[in-house]
DNA sequence: GCCGTTTTCGGCCCGACTGTTTTCAGTCG
């Protein structure tokens, strides 16, 4: 059966191949915007369509979802394939060519009978493409830049990785001193798991000097673009930043527009035309009643984004809700989340030491917690079935509550520190302890580490047997994929929620920027279920513990606010919680 | 093809940069 993402695909492919074919702007936009949405469903298209609600899900309508219905049925799609035969599906490859877009893809296709990415390299390479119409030798270059930029890629790339390195060109160009003010926007601001490419803001009323030093980073590999207010580079390592200066009086209008997402863009565009203004990066300008831009009205422009929402009777929305799924229409009504903060935490409940595969102490461990101003943590190393991270035989890991109990002795009235366990789902769907040994931890995350490409049902069953058992508190990971690597595991989510709301177990959002698990829509789900959640570090030395920013950003961006979240509750909640479940 | 607190029909965002042009189309975000 065809999941979510290949779903997706198939509409995406559709999406350019009808821009190629010439069909109506909308049409395809429609294809591409569905694509883009089911993507990232936190259920299986399956589950929506035995629900008969395909069609609730934003950008699907009667069509979409007919063909969504007979992908599910047949594993197939009569009309793509009808369109496949009119136009080639390896087509979609030259589009993702930078500067190739549809029209070119068709003018290669039309005129050269080119129909893959190798056949435009060799045509390139043999200086056919110049001859073309809008074409000549610089464009012919470029694509063979391209082709070779395609090949150098390797997907988005981590937000843990991708953000270090933007704030790096961003204090960059802040040393400047034509430079006012200065921020990320795009994808990373909004927090989004993996980065495509970085989008960097500077206010500045000199943005020439500010587009030089830019293009002349360190690292810099490649300039794609430069010009007076706008340019991009490739950097080394793959990676593309955007950089666009703005005056300082501009800056609201600017931030909010670089921020995107682009189908929340579109919505407050549209918000603005009701109110008769059109909104661009720049400003509101009065429109007449057909849309007409007024020059002589005065256009009104805003220094902050908060004056920009205002204007459109909006409270300020969060760059972490800003991807159209709800919060412009919450927004409305007033009824936005309080989204949970960094500061609200205070507890890890999830970490390693040197008993397993971590680095420090149990004790070295609370006191980095303790500078990290946490109150309580529960120490969660592996158990014994997982032998690379040299997990805890029940021995030992009875002797390591004796060095827990007397960290709590050393440290008492700073820190309070709790012994659990990070247990193994074992291959077999078997817990790696005993349940007399499990009751005496004071918190138990059972989690899979093994055996994670077993099919649906056995993984299913694996997470459920997991959440039935009463000693288990918290599932640790859920999905266990590792970003970029290794794809969540495939399971029927919607049983597995089902399961942990009715056993009261907490769900993780592991804040290693390889996990980031649970994801975003999966957290939004949990919430709406009224499964509590944990934000933990998992932290296995002390610089882990400085991950939580990215688990924070996860959850913000699944709508989570404190309250849901059992490590941000006070000591005397938590522990009630913990002694309810007992 | 989707969508609706004006609408079930008639809208659907818009500017910078590039390379090719002699005034603009294509691409991108």
């Amino acid at each position: 059966m065809l999941n979510n993402v290949q779903i997706a695909q198939i509409f995406l492919n559709i999406a350019d191949l009808l821009e190629i074919k010439g069909e109506n702007k909308f049409k395809f936009l429609s294809y591409r915007r569905a694509g883009e949405v089911l993507a990232d469903l936190p259920r299986d298209l399956q589950a929506y369509a035995n629900d008969n609600t395909l069609e609730d899900i934003s950008g699907v309508g009667k069509a979409i979802a007919e063909k969504i219905r007979e992908l599910l049925a047949t594993g197939k799609l009569g009309f793509y394939e009808r369109l496949i035969e009119e136009v080639p599906e390896t087509l979609v490859d030259i589009m993702r060519v930078n500067g190739v877009g549809a029209k070119k893809a068709k003018l290669f296709w039309e005129q050269l009978k080119i129909s893959t990415l190798v056949g435009l390299e060799e045509s390139a390479k043999a200086g056919k493409l110049r001859h073309l119409e809008g074409m000549g030798e610089k464009s012919e270059q470029k694509i063979l830049d391209g082709i070779a930029s395609l090949k150098r890629q390797t997907g988005r790339m981590p937000l843990g990785k991708a953000k270090p390195i933007a704030e790096a060109v961003l204090n960059r160009l802040l040393a400047l001193p034509q430079a006012e003010e200065g921020a990320l926007a795009g994808s990373i601001r909004r927090g989004k798991t993996t980065i495509g490419d970085v989008d960097i803001l500077i206010a500045s009323d000199h943005p020439i000097p500010v587009m030089q030093a830019f293009v002349e980073t360190v690292g810099v590999a490649r300039i794609l673009g430069h010009g007076e207010s706008k340019s991009s580079v490739e950097m080394q390592n793959g990676l593309q930043i955007d950089v666009r200066v703005v005056p300082k009086s501009r800056w609201g209008t600017a931030l909010q527009y670089f921020t995107g997402s682009k189908d929340h863009n579109v919505k407050l565009r549209a918000l603005a035309l009701e109110k008769g203004y059109s909104l661009n990066e720049f400003a509101f300008s009065p429109v007449d009643a057909n849309g007409n831009i007024l020059e002589d009205a005065p256009k009104v422009t805003f220094d902050s984004e908060e004056g920009v929402y205002a204007f459109l009777g909006l409270p300020h929305i969060a760059p972490e809700l800003r991807e159209d799924s709800g919060e412009i229409e919450s927004a409305l009504k007033n009824t936005l989340p309080v989204l949970i903060t960094q500061s609200d935490i205070h507890a890890d409940l999830h970490m390693h030491t040197t008993w397993s595969d971590g680095t420090l102490s149990v004790k070295e461990m609370a006191l980095q917690a303790l500078q990290r101003r946490h109150e309580w943590i529960v120490i969660t190393d592996h158990s014994r079935s997982l032998g690379v991270a040299n997990g805890l035989s029940i021995e030992r890991l009875r002797e390591q509550a004796h060095e827990v109990r007397q960290a709590n002795e050393e440290l008492a009235g700073k820190i309070r520190v709790l012994h659990g366990t990070e247990m193994d789902i074992k291959a077999d769907g078997t817990l790696d302890y005993p349940d007399d040994v499990l009751a005496e931890l004071d918190f138990v995350i059972a989690s899979l580490h093994v055996s994670l490409s077993q099919p649906r049902a056995q993984i299913t069953e694996r997470l459920i047997n997991a959440i039935r058992n009463p000693h288990v508190d918290m599932i640790g990971h859920p999905s266990a994929r590792y970003i970029p690597d290794r794809d969540p595991v495939d399971a029927d989510w919607d049983a597995v929620f089902a399961e942990a709301q009715k056993n009261g177990v907490a769900l993780e959002i592991n804040s290693n920027p390889r996990r980031l698990d649970l994801d975003a829509p999966f957290a939004r789900r949990a919430v709406a279920l009224g499964i509590p959640l944990a934000i933990n570090t998992d932290a296995h030395s002390p610089a882990m513990m400085d991950d939580l920013p990215y688990g924070i950003l996860t959850a913000r961006r699944g709508w989570v606010e404190a309250k849901h979240v059992l490590n941000t509750w006070s000591w005397d909640a938590f522990s009630a919680w913990l002694t309810a479940r007992k």
